[in-house]
DNA sequence: AGGAACGATGCAGTCCGTGCAAACCTGCAT
DNA sequence: ATGCAGGTTTGCACGGACTGCATCGTTCCT
C-alpha cells in the first residue's frame, strides 16, 4: 500500500512534481505574476493543458496544492489518541505535510506566500477545504456537533493560522530547522495560554 | 458624517455601491460562479470597463471590498487606549466594520463565502494585505517587534480567523444580531482562555 | 468662461481556465 | 504477441477575467 506503483502512477507523479518543481522555480525568480502556465509547461516539458490537469491554477501549481494529501492527513488526525487535546492532536497531524525533506521547499512557498497575497489568497482557500473535513473529525472527537457549536471550527482554523504565522516568520527571519520547531511550539504555547499581553 | 462631499465624490461612491449591491444580488441569486462582470456592469448600469476601476475582481465587487476603509480600520485601532488588552482592541475594532446597517449584507458575504472557496480566498487574500498594518500598530502598542517576534501576527490573525468563524456561524445558524453578538463574545472569550477541549 | 482634474467608456490585447475529442501509453486477459 | 480497457497527455476552441491606453464628458476651481 505504501508506494504501490505501477509505471503509470510513477510517471503520473513524476510529472506533477516536475510542473510543481518549475511553477516554484520560475515564480522565485521572476515573481508568481511574470510567469506564465505556458511558461511553467514550457519548463517541465509537458504541454499547458497538462499543468491544469494536475492543479486547478497556476497558483496551486507554484505552490505544491496536492488533493492527494487531503485523505492521508485525515486519516492521520483520525488515528491520534482519542484523549490528546485537539490543538495538540492537530499541531501533530499538520506537522506531517511538512516533512523534513520538504522544509526547503515550503520556506520558499512561505515567504512568496507572504509576499504575494494572490498566492496567499490561494493558499487559504485551498486549506478551506480541507477546514471542513478536520472540523468534522473534531467535532468528532471533541462530541460537539459543528452546527451547533462553532468550536470546532473555531480550533481548527486558529490552528491552522498558527501553522502559517509561524511558517512565514521563519522563512522571513531565516531560521533553521531547530529553530522553526521552536517558533512553531511557542506559537502553539501562546495560543494555548489565550495569547496575553507580553508585558503580563 | 463629516463626509467632505463634493458632487463627483458623491456620484463616484454611488456608482461604487451600486456595483456592489447589484453584484451580491446576482451571486446569490445564480450563485458567483454564474454571474460574470458583464451582468454586473448591465445591472448597475454602467460599463463593464468601469466595475474595475472600482474593484480590483469580480470576488471584491461582489465581498464589497473597500481598499478606503483600510485607513479608517487603522486610524480606529490607533485610537483604542493602550491599556486595552490586543485581542480586546482589535475586536472592538473590527466590529466596527460590521456596523449594524450592514450587517444583513455581511451576513450574506459569508454565507457565500463559506460555500464558495474562490470568495473565501479573495476574502483573506484582501485581508491578508491589511494584517500587515495591524501587525505593526499591535507590534507599536505591545513593544514588540513583529520581525522579531511573531507575537503581533499571531495575534491579528487569530483575532481575523476568530471574526470570520463568528460570523460564518451565526450566517448559516440564522441568528440574530443579540445571538451573533453572544456568539462573538463567546468565541473571543474561548481563544482568551486558550481553547481548552470542551470536556474539561 | 475656460482650463485642469477626474471619472466613465470603448477597444485591443493577454492570460487563465475548461470542455471535448483524438492520440498515446500502460496494464491485463486472452 | 495481440488486442482490448482504462487512464494520461495533447491540441483546439472558446468564454471570461483583467489591463493599458486613448477619448469623451462632467465637475471643480479661478
Amino acid at each position: 500500500m505504501t508506494t504501490d506503483v505501477g509505471l503509470r502512477e510513477r510517471k503520473k507523479s513524476e510529472t506533477r512534481q516536475a510542473i510543481a518543481d518549475a511553477a516554484l522555480d520560475l515564480a522565485l525568480r521572476h515573481g508568481p505574476h511574470d510567469v506564465t502556465v505556458d511558461d511553467i509547461a514550457a519548463a517541465a516539458d509537458v504541454s499547458p493543458r497538462t499543468v491544469f490537469n494536475h492543479f486547478p491554477s497556476k497558483e496551486a501549481a507554484i505552490l505544491g496544492i496536492d488533493p492527494g494529501r487531503r485523505r492521508v492527513l485525515l486519516r492521520s488526525l483520525e488515528e491520534r489518541p482519542d484523549d490528546e487535546p485537539p490543538l495538540a492532536a492537530l499541531r501533530r497531524t499538520l506537522a506531517e505535510l511538512y516533512a523534513p525533506d520538504r522544509l526547503r521547499r515550503w520556506r520558499s512557498r512561505a515567504r512568496l506566500a507572504r509576499e504575494h497575497p494572490s498566492l496567499q489568497a490561494a493558499y487559504v482557500g485551498a486549506f478551506a477545504e480541507l477546514e471542513d473535513d478536520l472540523t468534522a473529525v473534531i467535532g468528532r472527537r471533541t462530541g460537539v456537533d459543528p452546527d451547533t457549536d462553532p468550536y470546532p471550527r473555531l480550533v481548527v482554523a486558529v490552528m491552522a493560522v498558527t501553522m502559517r504565522v509561524s511558517l512565514t516568520h521563519a522563512a522571513a527571519s531565516h531560521l533553521d530547522d531547530a529553530e522553526l520547531d521552536r517558533t512553531v511550539d511557542r506559537a502553539f504555547a501562546m495560543v494555548a495560554a489565550g495569547l496575553p499581553p507580553p508585558g503580563g
